[in-house]
DNA sequence: TCTCATATAACTTTATATGTTACATGATGG
DNA sequence: CCATCATGTAACATATAAAGTTATATGAGA
């Protein structure tokens, strides 16, 4: 199954905006996730909604970030992509007339609730800001004359 | 996204097989299971090959349990069918170059990786044998008179 | 008013789960 | 033996959804 990379595209496209004020024209930030601007306003849409980024038109237009990265968890940038459902399986039918397959139902939905409940709850552990610092940590170990550009 | 129902259906398909006596052709689980032969036989394919069930050809052919339910469980049915990928989200790309990716996708992966462990544990605490009898609990509760039919 | 940038709808591409058809193989019963 | 039944499997078709693309509208500077 093909599996969703949005939160995972949205959380790059996040740290890349902490590392260098803005704005951030959705064409520069499609370069360096290798993907189409498009896309690009897609995924930021939800986060606009909610407040996270804002978005300019015009010259000196962009993307900028609006939000204290140590108070947004990856949780909360999951909300705001919809929460997309986040197993790649599921039961044959919802709600079943089949008594088997309401018992074989039961059992895949307490296992699959708490998988799911365990993972929004480690994504709500973990801030944009700590990310970013790990992204430093990276970036100075690898790096350590200087740190004011990286490779994409 | 699509999610995967072959673990629900072969689960389906086994517990049928447990309430009587075999063997089942392909064309009568699929009926009950609402779908095509092929499909019944592509999900089974895996299941003979580690023993969990037989299948025979010709007349009085079909697929046969064999084996203890009270050993098998969720899990074991879950490696048979090729262990596919469990969550519906992933790492945009898997080795990249850019140190933000990694840093987002370490994060990631610890979650996902931590869920994963999860629902593999809660499946192995499940038996075909408890899944077959919380069905005969329902079908109890459902028809006291008697329990030798069942809706599909 | 020209250019830049976002906003968004519509469409295309790609991946993959699922469904279907066709034919081969082997087992059983007459 | 041979007709029938059933699985085994490859090949093809369909459905759905993620991701990419194109086109056009809108608004903000310079």
């Amino acid at each position: 199954m093909r599996r969703d990379s949005k939160l995972s595209g949205v959380l790059h496209v996040l740290l890349h905006m902490a590392q260098q004020p803005g704005p951030f024209t959705s064409e520069t930030l499609a370069k360096a996730m290798d993907t189409n601007p498009v896309v690009i306003r897609r995924i930021m849409a939800g986060l606009r909604e909610i407040g996270y980024v804002r978005s300019e038109k015009g010259h000196g237009g962009g993307w900028t970030l609006a939000c204290d990265l140590s108070k947004v968890t990856l949780r909360d940038v999951y909300d705001a992509l919809g929460s997309p459902s986040l197993l790649a399986m599921g039961n044959r039918t919802e709600a079943p007339g089949c008594l088997v397959e309401q018992a074989v139902n039961a059992a895949l939905d307490e296992a699959f609730h708490d998988a799911e409940a365990l993972l929004l709850s480690r994504l709500g552990e973990v801030t944009l800001e700590m990310l970013s610092d790990d992204f430093r940590k990276r970036l100075g170990s690898r790096k350590p004359q200087g740190m004011s550009a990286h490779r994409v």
